[in-house]
DNA sequence: TTTACTGTACCGACTAGACGGTTTTTACAC
DNA sequence: GTGTAAAAACCGTCTAGTCGGTACAGTAAA
């Protein structure tokens, strides 16, 4: 339906504009007000959509979470191993550094720093990528333990920009585990 | 001089008070009422000794900062290692799982969610234990960046609750990367 | 007629910070 | 030691403003 499609749009466009201005000014000063206004839209549309303020980051969190599993996903159905293919998938994920991950985690970063700050569901998600790594891998569970940590631990870094080792560092780093992980 | 005696006591229950409304109802929660309240203490009385939200916050943060760095040295000083006894001190900081570490963290945490969100010593803090590791620690950089990153990575984990491994877990993981490290 | 909004006005709750006043402690003269 | 004046520590209220959410009347399109 032409609706529906319109109405998912203007959705997205929400999203976007909320991941703006927690970018922009800080996931403290995200105001309903603020993000109508980043996205075009009147309070009252903003509302007709999201009709709390929680509504809104919960949908932030969800989108966060669900392209970064659709990307982790991708990555490892291209590399054509077979065991370690999500070990490797989650390095291969955070390998170049800062792309549009600081936008990716604006979802998770305003929810957490916000009121009710439910991490649940990102609490699940990564749980479900633990169990992925550590059960259905096929490979050493400390190893994929080691590229999950190493993964958020890098991933997290960048994210309140706690001295993020360059980009040469980084791909050392991620050889040298690389090189840990069984033949493909 | 006893007033800066009695002052410090004071400076510091405010500091602890704070910790806990954080630890509580949440960063974002954080109000100056409810941290007098917290601390036995009128917001005037607060107000005498951090004149804004923001130099609270900051007195968080750099306690924090302050306390990890200390207990990182002491670690490093403990483990008789002609190198790497920095990234080990690093590892050690991060086996047992959350202590305090919950605690220390709520610094950081309300800091960077809050307003102004002025995260520069932490990532001040962050680069000088970053250099001290790569430049000092007399072990292979790369090594040294990996017990950085699994450190800040288990302990960022366990901040947000991003399924954090069980302790054995991450026994065997700490383990594993201290086997990497050259014999002491 | 329903969906998808716009725009404005408003309410109640909460909050940072200012401010004037009060008690406690310290410094020092005697 | 004692009195005392000043400084430090602290109290409680008030103000100005923000923000989430409500209400509602209207509009344009399908």
């Amino acid at each position: 339906m032409r609706q529906d499609l319109k109405s998912a749009r203007t959705r997205d466009l929400l999203l976007d504009a909320a991941a703006d201005v927690v970018r922009d000014v800080g996931a403290a000063k995200l105001s309903l007000d603020r993000v109508a206004h980043a996205a075009g839209v009147s309070k009252g549309g903003l509302l007709y959509h999201y009709p709390t303020k929680q509504a809104l980051i919960a949908a932030m969190l969800d989108r966060t979470l669900a392209r970064a599993d659709h990307q982790l996903h991708q990555l490892a159905d291209q590399n054509d191993r077979t065991s370690g293919s999500f070990a490797q998938a989650y390095l291969d994920y955070v390998r170049s550094g800062q792309p549009d991950e600081l936008d990716s985690a604006t979802g998770i970063f305003a929810s957490a720093a916000l009121d009710d700050g439910d991490l649940g569901p990102a609490q699940a998600q990564f749980s479900t990528w633990q169990n992925r790594l550590i059960d259905e891998d096929g490979i050493d569970p400390t190893l994929a333990l080691l590229a999950r940590v190493v993964g958020d631990g890098l991933w997290l870094i960048d994210l309140f920009g706690l001295a993020p080792p360059t980009k040469e560092q980084r791909g050392l780093l991620i050889d040298l585990i690389e090189d840990l992980l069984p033949e493909p």
